[in-house]
DNA sequence: GGAACTCCTTGACGTAGGTCAAGTTTGCGC
DNA sequence: GCGCAAACTTGACCTACGTCAAGGAGTTCC
């Protein structure tokens, strides 16, 4: 119950219920554990149930058509998955992957879609998770465009930065550079050259592979900025 | 009363609800009329309105922080604009622009939170079409990432000759090649060198400064292609 | 606790595509 | 129609970044 009721209560897309009426939704729950390195789902499985991240960390991507994989994000607690294969009933066209043992919260089609139907305040919430994600897309992708990838570099570490509340700068990487690198357009290589330059200048301060300490923060937001 | 109709009844997030019930939607209806050229919103406006596009064309564009422009979808009739600023109630940092002169369909943001209050299958059709456009975003996304401008090129005019249904080959582009340019994440110079390739090699043949006949309709399917 | 990964870094190199600049065409407004 | 401005093309150049390759550094798993 624990698990289900923290997936209900912290999750956006339950919030605008009563204390009561997230009982209700919670007791749709079915758990579901994944180790480190397990898909949850991949390209073309018929899956169509909604996932909401519970503890741990995921990366969905996709797939290009020669086995290129891109990062087009990293979820966590609280984080919602699989809407599109939910709403549209389509296979996923993308990879669901721990990045660390994780726990999520399923619900299946039916079940959820009853829930809808008694509680139309999800779909409210829903829409604003989902244009949310459409406006962090959009940007991602103006970004690759029109950025070189040290103005990117900076301005994912900026991110980081600002999602580890508490004005310690320092950030852990939540992947691989070699999947950072993907997620920012890049590759491994020129990602690691970026980060010995910021390394050099003084700005950042690598610790270890995954650790990395932000020297200076107004650095990295000139960086961030286009030209 | 015609104009109403159509945004209503041709629309996608309409179109789960009874005539009766779309004819009640129809009432909230305000037009508008833009010429070609004009601005619907500018990035910053106060704007928390839903928009239906009853006629025309226009483009959705980012502009960066430097000024450039990011083309980031066309839209025509049946489309809809302005979603996020409407659910978020935030400012649009984009910028909707006529392509032609064009009419649209208002709703204000009282108004259809009333309607889909009223009738929670609009919140269901707008989920659908919001995940339907993060998709291609995403799709986007990826083909910038992993493919070079001549596939890109490729896939944006198979893109336009499957829209124009009908098997006629000749695909009418909808901006100047400028903005093109930017929608696939290139530059005019190097659309326009990329162009006069496909021109060179028999797989097109460009018909004045908008049209483009496809002579080769399975090469271009293979330039698509990555790799 | 060591072997064997995988991940990461660094170097050398090639090139796709961006930039700058100068013509050419086209379409629009008057 | 005429003239002008914007759109487009073509050329020359350059550079950021990708690719290939080889050497280190961490992890993970017996």
């Amino acid at each position: 119950m624990a698990k289900g009721d923290l997936c209900v209560t912290r999750v956006p897309i339950f919030q605008g219920l009563t204390h009561q009426q997230q009982l209700h939704v919670a007791e749709f729950i079915r758990p579901l554990s994944v180790r480190r390195g397990e898909p949850v789902y991949t390209p073309g499985d018929s899956v169509s149930r909604l996932l909401v991240v519970h503890s741990g960390q995921l990366k969905v991507s996709h797939l290009a058509a020669n086995g290129q994989e891109q990062v087009l994000r990293t979820v966590t607690e609280g984080d919602v998955v699989g809407e599109r294969a939910f709403l549209s009933g389509h296979r996923p066209n993308d990879l669901l992957l721990a990045l660390e043992d994780s726990q999520m919260c399923v619900f299946n089609h039916a079940d959820l879609s009853n829930l809808i139907r008694d509680y139309p305040e999800i779909s409210q919430q829903m829409l604003q998770t989902l244009s949310d994600r459409l406006a962090s897309v959009e940007r991602q992708l103006v970004a690759i465009t029109s950025s070189d990838v040290t103005a990117r570099v900076a301005a994912y570490l900026l991110d980081l930065t600002s999602a580890g509340r508490g004005r310690i700068p320092t950030v852990r990487l939540p992947m691989a550079k070699k999947e950072i690198a993907t997620y920012l357009g890049t590759t491994p290589e020129t990602l690691s050259r970026r980060l010995a330059e910021l390394s050099a200048s003084g700005t950042i301060q690598l610790q270890g592979r995954r650790d990395v300490l932000v020297l200076d923060l107004d650095a990295l937001e000139r960086l961030a900025m286009p030209q």
